[in-house]
DNA sequence: TAGATTGTTAATCGATTAACAATC
DNA sequence: TAGATTGTTAATCGATTAACAATC
């Protein structure tokens, strides 16, 4: 039982990675990039940590969960690490994605151009305010929300973004489910359930403000804040 | 020497709280302040947990760090909690924001109400391109940066967003600093340096896809994921 | 060769969970 | 009173750090 396949040792057969480490691997990857556009062609453990505050070591251990990327004596190659993690995070593919809500923050998104280089295009957008429908933004066409089952199908769509409002996040990640979406970012400010198999992130913009206000005053009190 | 002050017991004499515990701090407040729009009057650790994916002892762990705002055998009252909750983050008075970038998301940002019901006001934003500076967006005025020093005194402003292109956030974190800022939300997706008293957190929306593709494939793959 | 840096193991540290006396 | 639930301590679990042999 428990077939060993491929991967060579690692810290654990199978090691359940920590989704802080997967976090971090983000990270890692955008200051990778940079330093290729900046002209570097490999790095090391203790350069990467320092540009973004973690230890050497910890940059070599949240590597190690998924393989041998580096040469001992010399370090890595950048252009290499970028692709095993692109491969590892899952952006070495094309992600079709859509977005559901074309208020202020649903508009903005449409208009952002940092997903395309990750990979994530957003291919469709979905309202049901009928002012909103059959509009092109930012070259995006809105179609109403229940096109959403033959408009996924058709785009081959497996991640969708939710803006609206509170009050209609549930109903929307409902139907998003239904229509066979696997995973979503949760920008309304509720907490929403899914079935299991559908992996979901929220990002709440309140929330962030508040954990700085937080930081901000305990400074300022007994120095307890980051 | 090592005064104790007030604070009774709880953990330790002033143990820094952990940041996972603060992050859990807002979605407990969120999940308050839903429960008393539908009526609810008290709740308890088990009920809280539920909601939100923890165990009871988790909740009552998280509150214990910072005093005692439940009764044993009866529970929480939600809008004691909530007071609680916001003094604890700082959130019980009003925090005048800057924003600086009047993009696509800064502008989208200047619209979003979710802010305000946390305390936070964003009273001025800032550009350098002449033909946005002077502008009104969403009832809020558009100086040149170069004013930041003036306005953000003027405002005793001591928070500020970043929504610039990326190679513009870091003079823009330069900019803050000095003007006496004392907490930055950086929505660039780079990483930037700021004095050690200055606080900040970092949101890149390219990352949360990111986590999001990661556990979606991960999931297929291994089940790894979350 | 000497110096640098990896991957990995063992030691430390911190956070979560379980359990329970105290309280209502 | 019996049942419910807190706050807190001790036990478990997991993540980070330190150290070092192997490698270039």
């Amino acid at each position: 039982m428990s077939e060993r396949k491929t991967k060579p040792s690692s810290p654990a057969p199978d090691a359940p990675v920590p989704k802080a480490v997967v976090s971090r691997l983000s990270l890692y990857l955008r200051e990778l990039q940079r330093l290729v556009r900046d002209g570097h062609d490999r790095t090391s453990s203790s350069q990467l940590g320092r540009l973004l505050g973690f230890s050497d070591a910890q940059v070599r251990k949240d590597l190690a969960y998924f393989g041998h990327f580096g040469h001992p004596g010399i370090g890595y190659r950048c252009d290499d690490l970028i692709r095993a993690i692109r491969k590892i995070l899952g952006t070495d593919r094309d992600w079709p994605v859509a977005m559901v809500g074309t208020g202020n923050l649903g508009r903005a998104l449409l208009g952002y151009k940092g997903f395309s280089h990750q990979g994530f295009r957003i291919v469709a957008a979905f309202d049901v305010d009928p002012q909103r429908v059959g509009a092109t933004i930012e070259g995006v066409r809105v179609f109403h929300l229940d096109q959403l089952p033959e408009v996924a199908t058709d785009h081959k769509i497996k991640l969708g973004m939710i803006a609206v409002p509170a009050g209609a996040a549930q109903n929307v990640a409902d139907r998003l489910a239904s229509a066979g979406i696997e995973g979503v970012v949760n920008f309304a400010p509720v907490t929403i359930s899914l079935p299991e198999h559908v992996r979901q992130v929220g990002v709440d913009l309140a929330i962030e403000l508040e954990q700085l206000s937080f930081s901000v005053v305990s400074r300022i009190a007994g120095n307890g804040g980051a």
